[in-house]
DNA sequence: AGTTAGATCGGCT
DNA sequence: GCCGATCTAACTC
């Protein structure tokens, strides 16, 4: 089994920018009964405070990110586009609204279980995409609000293994973020998205 | 390789 | 009533 260290609150409470950057690299586990489904995060993006206007959470404490509004450690995973699940985690102190998108991740654990829920015939187009790697992990927001510090059902571990080649000794990238047409300038170019060069699975 | 429309529904004005 | 922190298939070059 490649089980390793669970992230604790410590880390989710730092910096958003430096949380995002520091995630790549990191093991996303999705535990469904005795199975774990993994992949190393690739690629993340970072939300951050109300004066952010690609967040969510500069509208105010709505009913959909609230949790956004609480302390580090917690995940925020919304519905968009009327189909597609988004995984976040929360970062920082409560009342200061902030979290990290991860948007694409690289399958370790549990890739046949992933191709299950994912009708697709490559393996890089199991997880290249914030929709698409939710649906790999079958993470929908009946998991909103969860403890990601307690080893329930979703948490993120630093691997204790050189567990692929290609996350190894990697390469940080850094760019704008996607999808955000609808936010002011200034946010719009801020440098907030993160990725490992040269990796597969970096969305498209 | 690049562009475009359609899917599909909850959140917010 | 509009549009989205997206994805896919279908189209054109």
């Amino acid at each position: 089994m490649l089980m390793g260290k669970i992230l604790s609150y410590s880390f989710y409470k730092q910096d958003t920018r430096k949380v995002a950057e520091e995630l790549l690299g990191k093991l996303l586990v999705r535990r469904i009964g005795k199975n774990r489904l993994s992949g190393v995060i690739v690629e993340t993006e970072a939300y951050r405070g109300f004066s952010d206007t690609a967040s969510h959470a500069h509208k105010g404490p709505t009913e959909r990110c609230k949790v956004m509004y609480g302390e580090g450690g917690f995940a925020y995973i919304y519905f968009t586009y009327g189909m597609y699940n988004m995984f976040n985690v929360v970062t920082e102190r409560r009342w200061f609204p902030s979290a990290v998108l991860v948007r694409a991740i690289e399958p370790i654990e549990g890739k046949e279980e992933m191709f299950k829920y994912r009708k697709v015939k490559r393996e890089v187009e199991l997880t290249n995409g914030p929709g698409k790697l939710t649906q790999a992990l079958h993470i929908d927001r009946s998991l909103n609000g969860e403890d990601l510090v307690k080893g329930g059902n979703i948490f993120i571990e630093i691997p204790n293994k050189k567990i692929t080649a290609s996350t190894r000794n990697f390469k940080i990238g850094k760019s704008k973020r996607v999808g955000i047409d609808y936010a002011d300038q200034s946010s719009k170019s801020r440098k907030w998205r993160f990725f490992i060069k040269d990796n597969k699975f970096i969305s498209k």
